[in-house]
DNA sequence: ATGACAACTTTGAGTAATCAAAGTATATTA
DNA sequence: TAATATACTTTGATTACTCAAAGTTGTCAT
């Protein structure tokens, strides 16, 4: 049985990985996102290594094994129903569903996993919009586009919102870019670094680069 | 904040506490009801102690503080209201709640909690019949009678199964043996060590004395 | 009162995870 | 090419548990 340490490693990993586009992951990456120091992580890295759950390639970095990558895709499934349930089910604000799933997700069973996806009716996507993986690992690709890539003019639907901090999903949804919102884009200046947007009817305003970044939209 | 030990340990005393009507609990029967030596009992009690969780008598026992029982009928609360959404919300078997609660129990914070219950309906007890403390800490008083105080002839409602043997509580639905149900005490053999009962039309079958302890009633 | 036993406590050691700080490679820049 | 900065690893210590086994105390029966 891993630990719920070994399964914060591995889906920190995979996070990064999916986020990169890039099954290798460096130190720095595991450390920071989990908020330990640097030979921590090294430490438990090499713990991980020689329990089969990914390779470690000193001073280069990490890749998942089969056997790591299935445990933290079951993670991120785990995590992304807690949060369905908790928003669907329970009523809770998106903006604070994470750090509660984040604890629930290690002592959940299985079974009740699986029960909950019953329940909650088998959903594709959490109230982010990030993709939930399917019991036997797979997850939907996701844009590769978000609103910074998007050209003065354009219009676009919102996908997901890649941030878990509370206080930026308060300002989401104030101003309306939740997963499924359309999106007017109406100025875009590269060097002023920063778009302005439209969402149905409502005043127009702008955001920096940092957080149009955090939007991940479909044409 | 406590750790989940510390959680664990004040939990089991009280529960021994509810069960014996005395609030103070021997060093064994905490060792005993958390699987751990008696050594590391009571390494922990005297941190516990230290930190003001319990009053420590050596080699007399244990009392909780108003701070520890708050804590420990917190957590009593959490199980029971989570055995409840398992049963009643994801219908799994009262069978199997119980392991699944007591991870569940450490991970759920107090505003989850809080939106589970009126979720819930503010349920007053969990599918065993056992009373589920207020969020101030209360709990109703429960039966003091099991079936073994019951005489031959006399006809009581169940009230709740004091026991989370998976195979008992099995085997106690098959005989219809739940909360609520009402049973006909039909002979009881203080020698032989044995009660006859009968619950609806079907029939009557022998519970031993370690069994039927187990089933507290209401005249 | 004394010896035996059960219940409890102490001791020494191990595991999993963490940090701070010192040490080492690798990459960048001058 | 050498100096420096950055990223990483190693080392030694700490915390919160845990156990096995040895030691102690209180109680009860003779």
């Amino acid at each position: 049985m891993p630990t719920s340490t070994v399964e914060n490693y591995l889906k920190q990993i995979l996070i990064v990985s999916l986020e990169t586009n890039c099954p290798e992951v460096q130190m720095g990456k595991v450390a920071q996102g989990l908020s330990v120091t640097s030979g921590t992580a090294t430490t438990m890295i090499k713990n991980l290594a020689e329990n089969g759950w990914l390779h470690y390639y000193p001073r280069r970095g990490v890749r998942l094994t089969r056997k790591g990558k299935a445990l933290a895709m079951n993670m991120l499934r785990r995590h992304r129903l807690l949060e369905t349930f908790l928003v669907e089910t329970l009523g809770l604000d998106w903006s604070e569903i994470h750090q509660e799933a984040e604890e629930l997700e290690h002592a959940i069973s299985e079974k009740v996993l699986e029960k909950l996806d019953e329940f909650l009716g088998r959903p594709r996507q959490d109230p982010h919009g990030h993709p939930i993986p399917t019991r036997g690992g797979v997850i939907r690709r996701t844009s590769t586009q978000s609103l910074l890539s998007c050209k003065a003019g354009s219009k676009v639907t919102i996908e997901s919102i890649t941030d878990q901090e509370s206080d930026f999903l308060k300002f989401a949804r104030k101003k309306q870019l939740f997963p499924g919102q359309v999106v007017s884009v109406l100025t875009h200046e590269k060097l002023a670094d920063a778009i302005t947007l439209q969402v149905g009817g409502a005043a127009p305003f702008s955001l920096g680069s940092r957080s149009s970044e955090k939007i991940l939209v479909q044409a």
